[in-house]
DNA sequence: GATTGATGTGTTATGTTATTACGTGACAGA
DNA sequence: TCTGTCACGTAATAACATAACACATCAATC
């Protein structure tokens, strides 16, 4: 129940949160897009966990915050982040985590972990993938993947040993 | 506004829904698995399309036909048909369609048009799936992969082309 | 033949996720 | 000043999903 992971490892995890946000900060400038404070702070919120977060346990936090308490306002500052390549949503889970590559446009894969609830953001080939080759044959034109995985992660699986050696 | 394709081709569609119930019953029996009338009936009306539908489309439909008309009729049903291979969801539109290659444990991938709302199901190589590779050098145990491309599908990309020649 | 357990269907009630519709303040440019 | 756009806020509702319980059927057991 301790989701430590970035790709399921452990690391420094303050600098996660600061350096994401300053980055956010710099593309925002570069782009004419507006960092606002609700914005800022759903993405921190996001941040915090490797894990995907409901748009109502966001919507929760910021009120506490003393943003807005209805539904629209979680939405719209998540919608700015997903739209921006600032966060993804994951579909399987109805949830949405913040990027951990951010910056590049990318096809990110998921790999979600049953057991702990972590959520590692993968890169992927776009030219190579599955899912192009598909469509390359088909004539269907791609405009969003989504890549999901459900599972165990590594740190589960050592557990899982551990407990159940056979 | 109209879904012909299955891999968005034209077909016979009144086979596809004779054949693949008279499948489904098969399959059943073999397994000791019990197609009642509300799962048939789910199956069938997924069938009907080449698209996905909500839980609440179908369970209107069942509804129609004199069978409850509870949300927990259609999400029974559509479990049945999902956790046996008939179905599927489709995490990107919370929706399901009836499997295009039941029978085989598979690894579908979807692709998704925006246009016409067209699903397609094809078949991937597990073992050269992106997603594996990503899991064998993570550590990760994949138990579930979701693959969904959204996009326009080739009969909805010629009718652009038509309209919009540039 | 009665009892029991497993399975399936139905209901009500509720929980969770997402959107629509509408109003306000801030601000830039005409 | 007027106007358009953008961001933010609200209330209300739609759409998706599950929990909990009652009843029927049927096969296995007593
Ligand atoms: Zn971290
Ligand atoms: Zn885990
Ligand atoms: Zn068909
Ligand atoms: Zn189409």
């Amino acid at each position: 129940m301790d989701p430590n992971p970035i790709g399921f490892q452990k690391h420094d995890h303050s600098h996660c949160v600061a350096d994401a946000v300053a980055e956010a900060d710099r593309t925002c400038q570069k782009a004419g897009l507006q960092l606002t404070p609700v914005r800022k702070r759903a993405l921190e919120i996001l941040l915090e966990e490797h894990r995907a977060l409901g748009a109502y346990d966001v919507l929760a936090r910021l009120a506490e915050d003393g943003f807005g308490s209805q539904p629209p306002v979680a939405y719209r500052a998540l919608d700015f982040l997903t739209k921006n390549g600032f966060a993804h949503k994951i579909e399987r889970l109805n949830a949405f985590i913040a990027c951990a590559h951010p910056g590049d446009i990318h096809t990110p894969a998921f790999l979600i972990c049953t057991t702990c609830e972590a959520v590692a953001e993968a890169e992927t080939d776009p030219s190579h993938s599955l899912l192009n080759q598909i469509a390359d044959t088909t004539g269907f034109r791609i405009s969003r993947a989504v890549l999901e995985a459900e599972g165990t992660c590594p740190n589960c699986l050592a557990n899982d040993q551990a407990k159940d050696p056979k």
